[in-house]
DNA sequence: CTTTAACCCTGGAGGC
DNA sequence: TGCCTCCAGGGTTAAA
């Protein structure tokens, strides 16, 4: 599933293509995706040029003059250059035609998004999706500081305090499984019982974990956003924990445990992990 | 305010 | 081989 290093990844695959062209026309052939595809859309950007292409956590931006378009990769969705022709294939829903580039979302679940912010609207900043995005992970203001304050008053697992998104964002499922190993935090611990000096370690191992993975995005970005890649297949981390129950910790071999929180599954060792 | 559960959707896995 | 059931998962939203 794009987390973050994905969408960051397939952003900086798709700049070069987009960025100062005009996009020529907007295919839409299924607009039934996590939201509607707002009508009319195709309309409203034939011909028009894009300024820029940016990413706030796992939402890419498409910044035209009078707008923004916001597409997100829900959790089975990728966004591919194709080569103008090449053969339409089921869960291929949205099109965005650069001359010889073409740009194609294709996404089987359907979580994904592409929707329209008017500049008229008000900041970007303030849209509905955004407004409640926590820092950037790269962001020199993440620190443990930041994370500490995010944590105080909630009750919940530290876990689950992460994958919401309002502290941090780009933390998913997997990297925060990922993150608090390498932190050597358990899962369960009640987020405000995370200690200010052990933020210091979370915030920099989420840092770590992210940038390992973006590493990885980079090493195989060519066959990820061209069509020589193979559509669903993401970045493969060298997982320490995820999805790796019942096999040996690589720090100390005790067995990994997987629990689920929130409805989500979640993996540590029980040995290196502590509340 | 915080926390929990349901929901959107399809492909893949497992049971029979 | 085929059909049925279950589950995964990001992130929003309604309900508690």
């Amino acid at each position: 599933m794009p987390e973050l290093p994905e969408v960051e990844t397939t952003r900086r695959g798709i700049e070069p293509l987009v960025t100062g062209r005009a996009l020529e026309r907007l295919v839409v052939r299924e607009p039934r995706l996590r939201w509607p595809v707002p009508p009319g859309m195709a309309e409203h950007l034939a011909g028009r040029r894009v300024l820029a292409c940016g990413r706030r956590g796992k939402y890419l931006l498409l910044h035209f003059e009078h707008g923004t378009q916001l597409v997100h990769l829900g959790m089975s969705g990728s966004l591919r250059r194709v080569d103008p022709g090449e053969p339409v294939r089921r869960h291929d829903h949205v099109e965005w035609h650069f001359g010889e580039a073409v740009l194609r979302l294709h996404d089987p679940r359907r979580f994904g998004a592409v929707l329209w912010h008017a500049s008229d609207a008000g900041p970007l900043q303030a849209h509905p999706l955004l407004a409640h995005l926590g820092v950037e992970p790269f962001d020199p203001a993440f620190d443990g500081a930041l994370l500490h304050r995010g944590l105080q008053g909630r009750s919940v697992p530290v876990k689950q305090a992460l994958l919401a998104g309002d502290i941090v964002v780009g933390v998913g499922n997997i990297y925060a499984s990922e993150s608090l190993f390498r932190a050597g935090i358990h899962p369960a611990t009640p987020a405000r019982r995370v200690s200010r000096a052990r933020c210091d370690r979370l915030a920099a191992a989420i840092r770590a974990t992210l940038q390992d993975a973006l590493d990885a995005g980079g090493s195989t970005l060519r066959d990820y956003v061209n069509s020589s890649g193979e559509p669903g297949a993401y970045f493969t981390i060298h997982a320490a924990v995820y999805e790796r129950a019942g096999q040996p910790c690589r720090r100390c071999a005790a067995p990994i445990r997987r629990i689920v929180q929130g409805a989500r599954a979640t993996y540590y060792c029980p040995r290196c992990q502590r509340p």
